[in-house]
DNA sequence: GGAATTCGTTTCGGAGGCGTATTGTTTCCC
DNA sequence: GGGAAACAATACGCCTCCGAAACGAATTCC
């Protein structure tokens, strides 16, 4: 139990991070892409399509539509599974790295600001 | 400086957000649309089209297509400024602040959960 | 080896968001 | 009072996403 806050501060702290995030622009991702990209650079690999679908409760297309996107940004890539050549494996990128560690920053950030 | 936390911790925190967001359903809420929102329900009114549009950086009818939105979700709901009449008043609701108080508890909840 | 299964992708019609430009009201200013 | 300005809403064409269904390729099962 590292953290504890009250709700009014997480509100803050969730406006101002929605704020940040579209005054920003560059990053119109929606909630869905954001599970997405979180997930895979948090939780341990290996992700595939289906595997990050069950997770987060949706179906398939919309985890391939999800990775086509970000992949087209460059935040994460696909590489197909040479031991069972059905599966595909999404990987990592530099940039997406880069993208996440300035996201957690920024959550850091604004958490650092908020009234006691 | 009541909140202190590292990257790591935010950015579980934001994840099982965006997680729980998703897995709900329901919500399917752009960061503009939740920005708009929060600020609605955190700041003092009034709130007029302009200003929020001017506040996010965003043109005004973004402002109008997300008071459409969550109107017709019952989150909020307009009126017309009887001193002023070509302005437009937003005005909670109580959906709209239940919603915004269940959003609150979740961040916390999601905080507690959280890894020292 | 051939049928059934699994996996990711693509297709389809539909819904909703985007920015720019325009419209209809209302108010301000002289 | 009449023109200019301010406000929110709408029209337009474009783009992306959605879920359901169909698809091709790879694997598994007898």
């Amino acid at each position: 139990m590292a953290i504890e806050f009250r709700p009014s501060q997480a509100l803050k702290l969730f406006h101002d991070l929605a704020f940040a995030l579209v005054r920003d622009g560059e990053t119109d991702l929606s909630a869905r892409q954001l599970a997405v990209l979180l997930t895979i650079y948090l939780e341990a690999p290996p992700h595939t399509v289906r595997g990050l679908a069950a997770k987060l409760g949706v179906t398939k297309p919309v985890i391939t539509r999800a990775l086509d996107t970000m992949g087209r940004l460059g935040l994460l890539s696909r590489r197909r599974d040479d031991s069972d050549r059905r599966n595909v494996v999404v990987q990592r990128t530099v940039k997406g790295a880069l993208y996440v560690e300035r996201l957690g920053d920024m959550i850091v950030e604004k958490a650092n600001g908020l009234p006691s």
